[in-house]
DNA sequence: TATTGTTATACTCTATAACTATA
DNA sequence: TATAGTTATAGAGTATAACAATA
């Protein structure tokens, strides 16, 4: 501790009382880095969701039914989530005729939800108002967020 | 409906950029990719905490106590929800002796929400347990974690 | 017998509104 | 009157277990 003994630690956020054996510095910086991100994505996704009436939930499965009709148990699977709240979710989404569900001629036990056209029209609105896009990467060079690309790529496993 | 100029119900809080809402290829990659890593993100934060018996949002109240006791007040601004929900989750969280709520000598008002050393013994595996910081970030070199770094401190409107 | 989707149940998170005890 | 924390309530997401229809 450098200064006067009296005050409170009140640590800033670059100065770490213990290390993990396994991370240095800037790994840990990183990570927190990322942290920070994966706080205002969620956010942001949460209210643009919010702002069609939808929750974050329903946003991804409607989003989902949007790139490809979906049976339920592949929404769950998709979701990594129960397929017992499946029915809940498209249920919320198909009383407000975002969402419909088909037979499956092969299989009479499957149903696919698919997007019905009202449910494409606002799935493209809330993308379009999740600006995140333009706001924060606005700030980087074409160049850096070619750099950028490749590195989360990489983090990522991806070639 | 693609909206146009008529009337246009006015974008939301920022104000955009010269950048049209349909971002170029680029852009829409890396916001992709931060896309998944934001969801794998919070699989394995999810994760770590169930190995904990505790909640996403248990977990996050409990780190955030770890570095500091807060008064309940704080905790919900800190968490952006509402103060009442911070009652049940600290209740969960003291019930098994992680936190404890103390008297604020100078407002009896308030309550200050404190990590117990359980508390902390527990947050701190928590965090280990979360090798996201290792596993991926391990694909890069420390000159490219560097690199990483400073791009999404810029990203961020850090310095 | 195994699988698909659903229902029933219980728990947690969330926001809103009303309440209490302080200030 | 205003503020901090709580309680009450209702809606939504989640997992588990049991169920009907179909394979």
């Amino acid at each position: 501790m450098a200064s006067s003994s009296t005050g409170s630690p009140d640590r800033s956020r670059t100065d770490r009382p213990t290390h993990s054996p396994r991370t240095d510095p800037l790994t840990l910086e990183v990570v927190e880095l990322i942290g920070t991100i994966v706080a205002r994505y969620h956010e942001e996704y949460e209210q643009a969701a919010a702002q069609h009436s939808l929750t974050g939930a329903q946003a991804r499965v409607l989003r989902l039914l949007t790139l490809q009709p979906l049976p339920m148990r592949r929404i769950a699977t998709s979701l990594r989530c129960e397929p017992s709240n499946v029915t809940g979710i498209v249920d919320r989404l198909e009383s407000r005729g975002l969402v419909e569900r088909r037979p499956d001629p092969a299989d009479r036990r499957v149903k696919v939800a698919a997007a019905t056209e009202e449910g494409r029209a606002t799935a493209r609105r809330l993308r379009d108002a999740l600006d995140f896009a333009n706001e924060p990467l606005a700030a980087l060079s074409e160049e850096e967020r070619t750099v950028l690309r490749d590195l989360l790529r990489r983090m990522l496993g991806e070639p």
